[in-house]
DNA sequence: TGATTCTACGGTCTC
DNA sequence: CGTAGAATCA
């Protein structure tokens, strides 16, 4: 097969240079995952190189999966053996440091390939602890806040001591003091957190020549995908991992450096060819996605800005329909805007997919409701995600705590859950012992055991949970993922804590148990062990979750990186929120805040839509604030636009989620759900076990506009059966037996009712699926 | 000690 | 509005 058929000859270019440094300057759409999968089945099929002697390195396993697919197809389903290296960084790392990373002992002390990972909760639950032991409190400085700066000094490789010697303030002096104690706790628990994935990576192949050696025969060709938002130390691997032959290739448009608070330099996209003097350049300036109006306006946004090697995309495509713009009188008219707009576009082609993008996660809320009053699915990606759930996490730190004793932070966090006895005052205790000798709470602990340095009743709390703790770890060995999980909800009582858990959320935190235990028992099968299993769940991404195949979907302009969609909205485009109020200060960062406008405008191919409300809520019950247009909605040249707000068109706006029986179905449709994908929505819990959800009236064509007229709603049949419901009534249920209802909410099809059943406790059901009756 | 209620406060983006 | 931590009561 000739890899270099339908390419154009950029595209050639860049897929037939083989040798040295090479740098790719893609535009938007200008296809550069085809070049980065034809170029890696190139090298192996026309120049010989064994598959795994190239590895690709993107930033979501998305991508990562993406590509591998693509190749595999390309290459004819390579054998495992003889498959190239697909890869994001920190998995990259990850398994780096498991299997070679033994060496790393002697520069990190306590070190062990064993190592736990540390996610955002539990580098925020050893900030705390860390301040309570030093006495501070929030007021110093938020947890996050302190978190993010200890990062930002760590990917500048700052120790604690540097950190300390070049502050000018007290502040950041204190600061020094809990950047010290974070970096020993790690190292005392065996733990890395996000940031020392990559760093310790380098680290390694830096310092250790022998490994250095081995990963640079290992592979022959590396390639870097978003170069543009590779931070220090990523670039530093990619030097490391190069320096026998320079085989390097990355990919990338400055224009899209969207990660510059995450420590993305833009230099190292701007400087390569200063880097690597012999570098090749090939820019890739051919759009193969949008329209011509959608291209112009995103390029006349972008032209804005100064730090750019500056480009020029073309496309052959046809100009297309015009950039729609609609201003909002309030952040809710916004969001039933871009409902309204959906029906229709979708009416019209039911089978484009649109994107609704947005600079901030609380800004879904309302697009959410929007669409729930149209009965219209979608998918909110990112948010709170499954693995972030506290049940979820719960079990996950039962799991590092058996697997790794000295992991305290997870230790911590179970010792008194499900409630066992083990209150403040003796963790309070058991925390200042640890800290005083530097010890591990395991160890602490035990220690204290042997000493009799508690109360009677606390020791024997403590000592029950620590036999079984003890007695888990001795199960643990050799055993399952599953199975391991399992003995740990039997055992420690926590399946038990839900079960008789008479809150509504307790069944749905079941749910969330059982499907981690399909999630396990499936890694099991595939081979994987407690490690692997927990590697995974520390490493997936928001962006991971999104299903290509969803009509409607909603997530922040950052996840949309890498994504094209038919139509695309970018909401909120207002002074202060896009760009962001954090970013007003400085120019660069207004800059990066443009370059993610271009970046959200550039994902749509045929339709783009902006929008903007004069007035938002910023708190739930909190004023309507006013507010001003985003400076980059006068960055689109207004004759590529058309104007589609209520006034500019001389007549009120038709809505029809505005008309009256919308509204009420609204009002009997309020899910408590926050994601399409989560199972605390309601419809969605019931449309997989094959029930129709509720739905609001289609919304009528647009011309000529339905009539207004109020008429009442027919009592849904539902409604009649559980009609002597109110509140006091006594009702009987299949399962739970006689209880008596203590509230109401909703009505008709989505009355939800909570009953007090003797022996089962409280439960909110939704009358019209629980089969309830009234009794005599 | 543990469960429940009360109150104060506050929100970029993410591997 | 949602959450975290404090205050309160059993």
């Amino acid at each position: 097969m000739d890899f270099l058929q339908g390419l154009n000859p950029q595209q050639q270019d860049a897929v037939s240079h083989v040798d040295g440094p090479l740098l790719i300057l893609a535009g938007a759409g200008s296809g550069k995952t085809r070049v980065i999968t034809h170029r890696i089945a190139h090298l192996v099929r026309s120049h010989r190189v064994p598959g795994p002697a190239v590895l690709a390195v993107t930033f979501t396993n998305k991508a990562a999966d993406e590509m591998r697919e693509r190749v595999a197809k390309l290459l004819g389903d390579p054998s495992p053996g003889s498959r190239p290296m697909l890869s994001t960084f920190h998995s990259f790392c990850v398994r780096l440091l498991r299997r070679d990373g033994s060496p790393l002992a002697s520069l990190r002390p306590g070190f062990t390939p064993a190592f736990t990972i540390y996610d955002e909760d539990e580098q925020l639950a050893l900030v705390k602890s860390i301040y309570r032991n030093v006495g501070l409190d929030e007021k110093f400085m938020q947890y996050r806040a302190a978190i993010s700066r200890i990062s930002h000094a760590k990917n500048h490789q700052q120790t604690p001591a540097d950190f300390y010697r070049q502050s000018t303030d007290p502040k950041t002096s204190k600061l020094a003091v809990v950047f010290e104690q974070y970096e020993s706790r790690l190292r005392q628990a065996n733990a890395l957190d996000f940031d020392d994935l990559l760093l310790e990576a380098v680290r390694l192949l830096h310092h250790d020549q022998t490994t250095r050696d081995l990963y640079n025969r290992r592979f022959e060709h590396l390639m870097i995908d978003e170069y543009q938002d590779t931070n220090r130390s990523q670039y530093q691997l990619m030097q490391l991992l190069t320096v026998r032959h320079q085989n390097v290739c990355v990919v990338g448009d400055e224009d899209q450096s969207i990660y510059g608070w995450r420590g993305a330099d833009i230099r190292n996209i701007l400087d390569f060819e200063k880097d690597y003097p012999k570098a090749r350049v090939i820019r890739l300036e051919q759009n193969y996605r949008s329209t011509k109006n959608i291209l112009e306006s995103a390029g006349a946004v972008v032209a804005h800005n100064l730090e750019r090697k500056g480009k020029t995309l073309w496309t052959e495509a046809h100009s297309g329909a015009k950039i729609g713009l609609y201003e909002a009188p309030d952040a809710e008219n916004e969001a039933l805007f871009i409902a309204d707009s959906i029906e229709r576009l979708l009416a019209q082609d039911p089978a484009d997919r649109v994107a609704v993008l947005y600079r901030t996660n609380f800004q879904s809320r309302q697009i959410e409701e929007a669409l729930r009053r149209y009965g219209r699915k979608y998918l909110v990606v990112g948010g709170f995600s499954f693995y972030q759930r506290a049940e979820v996490k719960d079990l996950l730190a039962y799991l590092k705590a058996v697997a790794s004793p000295q992991d305290s932070i997870n230790l911590l966090r179970i010792v008194n859950t499900p409630a066992r006895g083990i209150g403040k005052t003796t963790v309070e205790a058991v925390e200042r012992y640890a800290l005083e000798r530097s010890l591990p709470i395991w160890e602490a602990s035990g220690q204290m055991m042997g000493e009799k340095a508690l109360g009677a009743r606390a020791e024997a709390a403590l000592g029950a949970f620590r036999a079984l703790m003890e007695r888990l770890r001795a199960e643990a060995e050799g055993k399952s993922v599953d199975a391991v999980l399992r003995a740990i909800l039997n055992e420690s009582g926590y399946r038990r804590m839900l079960e008789t858990d008479p809150s509504p959320e307790a069944e749905s935190r079941l749910e969330n148990i059982n499907e981690l235990l399909n999630a396990a028992a499936e890694a099991a099968e595939r081979g994987e062990g407690i490690t692997e299993f927990l590697d995974h769940a520390a490493l997936v991404a928001d962006a991971d979750g999104l299903d290509e195949h969803a009509a409607v979907s909603l997530l922040t302009l950052h996840n949309a990186k890498g994504l094209e969609f038919p139509v695309v909205f970018v909401a909120g485009l207002e002074e202060g929120l896009f760009p962001h109020s954090r970013s007003l200060n400085a120019e660069s960062m207004l800059e990066e805040e443009r370059r993610l406008c271009y970046v959200g405008m550039t994902r749509a191919r045929k339709r783009l839509f902006l929008t903007w409300a004069r007035a938002r809520r910023r708190f739930g019950g909190g004023d309507l604030e006013p507010s001003v247009a985003s400076r980059f909605l006068k960055e689109v040249p207004a004759r590529l636009t058309e104007n589609l707000s209520p006034e500019s068109r001389g007549r009120q706006v038709d809505l029809a989620a505005e008309r009256w029986e919308v509204r009420e179905a609204a009002k009997r449709n309020t899910f408590t759900g926050k994601t399409y994908n989560s199972l605390e929505n309601i419809a969605q819990f019931f449309a997989e076990r094959g029930v129709a959800a509720p739905r609001p009236p289609a919304p009528a064509p647009i011309e000529p506009p339905a009539p207004a007229a109020p008429k009442p709603v027919a009592a849904p049949a539902a409604a009649k059966k559980t009609r002597g419901c109110a509140a006091g009534a006594a009702v009987r249920h299949p399962r739970y037996g006689r209880g008596t209802v203590l509230r109401r909410e909703g009505e008709g099809d989505d009355l939800k009712l909570t009953i007090s059943f003797p022996g089962y406790g409280l439960k909110k059901l939704i009358a019209k699926f629980a089969g309830i009756q009234a009794e005599e």
